[in-house]
DNA sequence: CTTGACCCTGACGTGGCGTCAGGCTGTTGC
DNA sequence: GCAACAGCCTGACGCCACGTCAGGGTCAAG
């Protein structure tokens, strides 16, 4: 197929294929003797995966970098876009929702507060929250090293990590009903022991990335509700103690 | 509020404020002596409405354009939005699907053609697909009455569907804390119920997608700490349940 | 063998900011 | 009462992902 072709069949214009020809994106894996372009059906298969990253806001070097890399299998491609597109499926409904709420609030002639209206916004603007996204999991060896891992776990193994997870939380509210400080000796001890089931069970984690995780606690509601739903103020103690004890190893 | 504080409120830079405020798309309505912007409630409103239009995928130009237009109310703006958003919504579920269809394709070793591939693409690059909704505006009567049709319809739909997901949700806290095994009769039923919710309000969802939800309940912490928060342990029990599930109706 | 659709390679333009640089402002702590 | 430091200002240049000509070759149909 010539780029006019492929440019009709992907929706794009011929010019962006130059164009990712040019950066060295997507170069067809062929040309005439006349110096036309001739691009394969895996041409296509690329050009596929490169529009599907493109519209989830990644700027194309690193597209080229995601599908160049030689250990990512094109089912791990289609988990991470799985994921990021949902992602977005729940923002798209949250501001669906955000803008009901505002022609309901006008219907009743309430007015809404700038807060309540940059809600759904503010924390997430679409580019940053793309790029907050990959700059947590994405980009990282931790997160590829995670997946891969993971796919091989069977449901035994799920059982087992999760009754450790189980296990730990019971132990870090435990801890600190006792009373003890998050900066105490036996909350690090937790901290630890929990850095090394996550070392263990997911992806290579040190001290320093550990105490990085521990502000997300607190930072990020999603993983500040986890442990508050255990018991409140769980959050913030486990914080404290994970960047205590990555201190202490320091 | 001066700018620092409005953009942290938004979610922009204020270098984005800045350049909002150069080409007069949003002007601050007052400076202090010293010349620092000072921006009112009716400003943020405005920035409000500049951002929805600005993820929409409009061209700050016409954004302009949009909302100096007098003749629009904010009720109109209301609706527009709506019925865009509604599109995306229903564009990223169509992504979605399309990203499973793959999958299982993957698992069953069968092979997509490049046009089945391209197919939630095609027709809707994301350019051609705003172009194409300004482009239907052209006629406002036809315009106007539909919206008003779907924008009705649609609230309700919403309204059912958000009280279905509670329900769903208060079941599985209530069939779990009932000491019922995760992959008993009376969860599996929950589980299909639940399947069959997302089939109707979201999109066709075949039992083995359903299996892959269920794993992705527990591999991604966000969508654990759902669950967690209604119930802890509640993710994995869910997870079990679905997959149980799924085995049952293989 | 001409006509018209399609292809090529530069080269410059554009939108929506990011990112300094160089300088004023305003508050907090001593 | 002033230093220090965060926050604001205005240029000005840079960057990405293409759009848009310009000038010229290619190829199937009539």
């Amino acid at each position: 197929m010539n780029v006019g072709e492929v440019a009709a069949l992907a929706g794009v214009t011929v010019r962006t294929l130059h164009h990712y020809d040019r950066i060295g994106l997507l170069s067809p894996s062929g040309r005439t003797s006349a110096g036309y372009r001739q691009y394969s059906a895996a041409d296509l298969d690329r050009l596929h995966q490169v529009l599907l990253y493109r519209e989830l806001g990644f700027p194309l070097e690193e597209v080229a970098a995601l599908l160049d890399d030689a250990s990512a299998d094109p089912a791990e491609h289609l988990r991470r876009q799985h994921r990021l597109l949902r992602d977005r499926l729940e923002r798209t409904s949250a501001m669906v929702a955000a803008v009901e709420k505002e022609m309901e609030a006008r219907d009743m002639g309430i007015a809404l507060t700038p807060e309540e209206r940059f809600e759904v916004f503010g924390e997430h603007d679409p580019a940053q929250y793309d790029a907050e996204v990959r700059e947590r999991w994405g980009e990282t060896d931790a997160y590829a090293q995670s997946t891969r891992r993971t796919a091989a776990y069977s449901k035994d193994d799920w059982v087992r990590i999760t009754a450790e997870m189980e296990d730990l939380g019971n132990r870090w509210v435990a801890v600190m009903r006792s009373g003890a400080a998050p900066d105490s000796a036996e909350a690090m001890d937790v901290a630890e022991d929990n850095r090394q089931h996550i070392s263990r069970s997911f992806y290579e984690c040190s001290p320093e990335m550990h105490a990085g995780l521990g502000r997300m606690y607190v930072e990020d509601e999603r993983f500040a509700a986890t442990y508050e739903a255990m018991a409140p103020g769980l959050a913030r103690y486990v914080s404290t103690a994970v960047q205590a004890n990555a201190a202490r190893q320091g």
